[in-house]
RNA sequence: GGGCCGUUAGCUCAGCUGGUAGAGCAGCUGACUCUUAAUCAGCGGGUCGGAGGUUCGAAUCCUCCACGGCUCACCA
């Protein structure tokens, strides 16, 4: 911990002084009965002689956010978790408990009895009869009127950031009305929400690097997820025909403005539907989201207007690719596109293959224009190792992934249900594990088991939502989202 | 991991080509019973991210390190 500095001296200081006076500067002894907002709501449109003539009992409780002090009279502002409202101690009501008001800081939490009136700019204000301290602060708070800037410090000490950034509590109370919205929209649709391991003895269900840990009882290596999926597709085959997930997954990749180790994703599955389906779904759950959380369809989002309105874009990938000098004969062709992509600055690695490749331009010349929502749909089979193939082309599944302003918000795919399918597929899988591709999918033989016993068709799709959340936010890092994003160590 | 930028008082920031650290808010003391970025008078507060180096002299120039931001690469 750092040396105390003065201003935290004064303060405890303050602490003992109130102690010596008999106080406890940390009681539990008062209940509010009211909040700040409803306060506001119910009496804002009272006139000073209504409020005279009612003389309204109110007790309330929040966090000092300002202090002026007139000698005999001094003004306050108090923060609960709904609102602000200006408080107003005078001598004469007071009497010796005014003097204690000098133990006071700006940050410290109390509970008020009171009256309500209006002052003379019209303010609606609680004379105060009687107030209680509940909490000490020892901290001083950052500046008033610049409030708390340093990044560092918001995400480190998100407390602060949101005690005085009121935009960051109304991002995650957004996020909240999302998540709830959420869990509405597929409850009415007849999904049940279940809870599958966070740690899996193999790390299926998407490409990437695990975390990995061990249980020291099971003397096992144990890995946390990175997705949920082949789970949830056992519970297919237990004959739930809805369920959906919506928790944390765990990847060891980078982090950035749109990754964090740990992040919140949704995945669903529905039996007896596929892919078709669930593009028309995903509209419709946006929609009703983006209504029930900020009331239009229209989003701002960095220099973008986002519009939500169904029906969104779809594109085959290969005909997105129809760019500019880049042929069909070249789509289909590893040396044409390499040394396509070549002449546009776009390295194409080594020794990949055709699949890859076509990923990669994709990704660097098609994803940063797809700014409305688009869906790009029909994979090349080897990018989708869980996917159902097209039946009119067995190199193709029925896949989409959801593009909403450069980013990919969802992923989905009618799911294969053929175990011997499957099985080839997690052999080619492992054939690229050993070729040093450390993101390709593990063998899992009790989902090849399962799948035996008889998956029904079925779509499922995965939504990342903190994605979601900073596109209904405009929120522009990831970092904005999540309450404690993951820093660094402080020194 | 690479590149660029940043780190000065509790907070927000100045501090130019090197000359020994400043403001506003917050704080302390005092005045003030309708203020609200209250006002007025006075005062205190700094290992200038850390360690080296250059120099008579470093917040300032150089090197290394730490942390953060943006960005590229991997990924959702």
């Amino acid at each position: 911990m750092e040396e105390i500095n003065v201003l935290i001296e004064q303060r405890y200081k303050k602490l003992e002084d109130l102690r010596k006076a008999g106080i406890d500067p940390y009681s539990n002894s008062f209940i509010p009965e009211v909040k700040a907002i409803d306060i506001k709501n119910t009496y804002s449109q009272y006139s000073q002689e209504m409020l005279e003539n009612e003389l309204i009992p109110l007790k309330v409780a929040g966090r000092i956010i300002a202090l002026r002090d007139f000698g005999k009279a001094v003004f306050s502002h108090l923060q609960d978790s709904t609102a602000k409202i200006q408080l107003y101690f005078k001598k004469d009501i007071l009497q010796d408990k005014f003097q204690l008001l000098k133990k006071l800081d700006i940050g410290d939490i109390i509970g008020v009895s009171g009256r309500l009136f209006k002052t003379k700019t019209n303010e609606l204000t609680i004379e105060v009869t009687d107030y209680h301290i509940l909490c000490k602060s020892l901290r001083p708070l950052p500046e008033k009127w610049h409030g708390l800037r340093d990044v560092e410090i918001r995400y480190r000490q998100r407390y602060v950031d949101l005690i005085v950034n009121p935009q960051v509590k109304e991002i995650f109370a957004k996020r909240s009305a999302i998540i709830k919205a959420i869990r509405d929209f597929l409850e009415q649709n007849g999904f049940i929400e279940v809870e599958t391991p966070m740690m899996h003895q193999i790390p299926g269900g998407a490409s990437a690097r695990p975390f990995s840990t061990h249980h020291n009882a099971l003397d096992i290596d144990l890995y946390l997820r990175i997705a949920p999926e082949l789970y949830l597709k056992r519970l297919l085959v237990g004959g739930y025909e809805r369920v959906f997930e919506l928790n944390k997954n765990f990847r060891n990749e980078g982090i950035s403005t749109r990754h964090n180790p740990e992040f919140t994703m949704l995945e669903f599955y529905i039996a007896y539907r596929d892919y078709e389906f669930l593009m028309n779904f995903t509209e419709e759950l946006f929609s009703y989201v983006a209504n029930k959380v900020l009331g239009t369809l229209k989003i701002p989002f960095g220099d973008h207007l986002i519009d939500l309105t169904p029906p969104w874009k779809r594109i085959r990938l290969l005909d997105a690719l129809q760019v500019e000098g880049l042929s069909k004969e070249d789509i289909s062709n590893i040396d044409a596109i390499t040394s396509w992509a070549k002449s546009k600055s776009i390295d194409i690695p080594k020794g990949i293959t055709l699949a890859k490749a076509i990923d990669e331009v994709f990704k660097e010349l098609i994803e940063p224009t797809l700014i409305q929502p688009t869906f790009v749909i029909d994979y090349p089979v080897e990018l989708s190792p869980l996917a159902k193939k097209k039946a009119e082309d067995p190199n193709f599944v029925e896949r989409f992934e959801l593009f909403i302003a450069s980013r990919e918000i969802a992923n989905a795919f009618s799911e294969l249900n053929d175990p011997i399918d499957q099985k080839e597929r997690f052999l080619k899988q492992m054939e690229a594990k050993k070729q040093g591709d450390e993101e390709a999918h593990w063998m899992d033989e009790d989902f090849i088991r399962a799948l035996e016993y008889g998956m029904p068709p079925a779509a499922g799709e995965g939504i990342g939502i903190d994605r979601l959340v900073m596109l209904l936010t405009n929120s522009q890092s990831i970092r904005d989202v999540i309450l404690f994003p993951q820093l660094k160590p402080e020194q």
